[in-house]
DNA sequence: CGCGAGCTTGATGCCGATCAATGCATGTGG
DNA sequence: CCACATGCATTGATCGGCATCAAGCTCGCG
């Protein structure tokens, strides 16, 4: 009940000595497989041949490194972060099982963020050359690709207008709206759930402070919202979630 | 001088009856031909055959439209524009000569924001089925096009940054450089620009209210750093700014 | 010439940042 | 097993930057 999703967390992880393929995925509904063939699945188990784990607080991949694959989850979660030169540093995103890791790199052959597992995870490496290779074969394949790339610029846009032109609790509500509706495509409650960040990185994405993420939290609950216990979170009311979005106040 | 880039503006636009191909584009280093070969070029000219004029303050797209292709910018300038079921709305970019608009539309097959021309512009059109097709035939332009995609991804974590964790005339000095060193590889002075966007656009982009940044400007005319009239800059101190942006006074 | 859109500037107030103290959970070594 | 350290979260008090409200101002244009 204390663990209503991702329950790999610390439980010891170990690069699986037989491969579990693509076609075997129970991901493939959510991840790079999408709507491919049972031909085309074939080919992508041959090119994601590779697993590798992340530890809890290490780094996938870090700015400046070089650009050699994209990363599909296969368990666990990610924050992603960029940095200027004096130091300030922005969370751009938290990818969670089935979302892929490393777009960023595509433009330069190097990777302009940093991602690094909030728990212990499991990537599949998805060698870059041989998915664009595989993509120039199978249209469906180059279609699904652009598609994702896409939805990811789509994702910034509403990152941006959360970030421009919403007050603390909406941004908080949005989040919290976000991530139970993704947790629910994976199968998990969209009532429960158990943060795998701190107040401190909600706020770096949020562009808000960690004290101000927890009063959020803490009027939240007041108003019989939200139910917190630290990193635990029951949802009461997403209705009142919602609203708080849709500006109900103004 | 007092028209240091973008002279199309106020001038009225026709569609060319005779058809000016990408491989005699004077863009074509800084757009979708990038790199590419005799052969290839000869391609992507009889796919590129269309041409689209936009009057200043119409919409080149808007948000629900079906998505058919992508459209380089030939001349003139424009903003993207996203908006929430309350109203509130963001620019989520301002683009010019031989940036690519529409990638918006692929994730989902409809336009996710509004592409608005500041001035009188034109765009060529990319079908992108075709575009798709041409990219399974060359890997060059499949790279080129992918790179575009991601280097998209990498300016929205840039500004997500920005309005993450900048203060207002941090934000707006950072703009500014930004602008000036796009119209630097466009052959316009670096020095000097004329904005083609209101305050109140400016704002938008930015985080901040028009007041704000009206504000800003005049703060560094105070400093030395900016000549401002109305909506024609000229830069005095383009190391000032940088330092703002670096965040010297922290 | 006068209108209106866009820009500037001032006065005030509020939201969220900052500073600071306390609480709570987990882990470690005596 | 307890004492203590450490990392994270909560809560309070105060401060400051930007939003808001409200006049004027500028410039292009009918």
């Amino acid at each position: 009940m204390s663990e209503t999703h991702c329950s790999t967390s610390h439980v010891p992880i170990r690069i699986e000595p037989f491969k579990v393929a693509c076609s075997g995925c129970n991901l493939r509904e959510l991840c790079l497989p999408l709507g491919m063939s049972e031909a085309q699945l074939e080919r992508l188990d041959s090119m994601v041949a590779t697993r590798r784990s992340v530890a809890r607080g290490e780094a996938l991949f870090r700015v400046g490194d070089a650009f050699a694959a994209l990363y599909a989850i296969r368990a666990g979660f990610f924050k992603t972060n960029v940095s200027s030169e004096d130091g300030r540093d922005q969370v751009t995103g938290f990818q969670m099982a089935g979302e892929l890791l490393g777009l960023d790199g595509i433009g330069t052959d190097r990777h302009t963020c940093d991602a690094i597992a909030l728990e212990d995870s499991q990537v599949c490496l998805i060698p870059f050359h041989q998915l664009e290779d595989l993509s120039r074969e199978f249209s469906d394949l180059q279609r699904h690709f652009h598609r994702i790339m896409s939805r990811e610029i789509v994702r910034d846009h509403g990152v941006m207008l959360l970030l421009g032109s919403m007050r603390a609790e909406e941004r908080l509500a949005a989040f919290l709206l976000n991530l139970t509706q993704r947790l629910r495509t994976r199968g998990y409650s969209a009532s429960s759930l158990v943060l795998r960040m701190t107040r401190e990185e909600i706020g770096s994405y949020l562009g808000l402070k960690l004290e101000t993420v927890s009063r959020a939290f803490s009027k939240f609950q007041e108003d019989g919202l939200l139910d917190v216990k630290q990193r635990q979170i029951h949802v009461l009311k997403p209705e009142g979630l919602q609203a708080l979005v849709n500006g109900s106040g103004c």
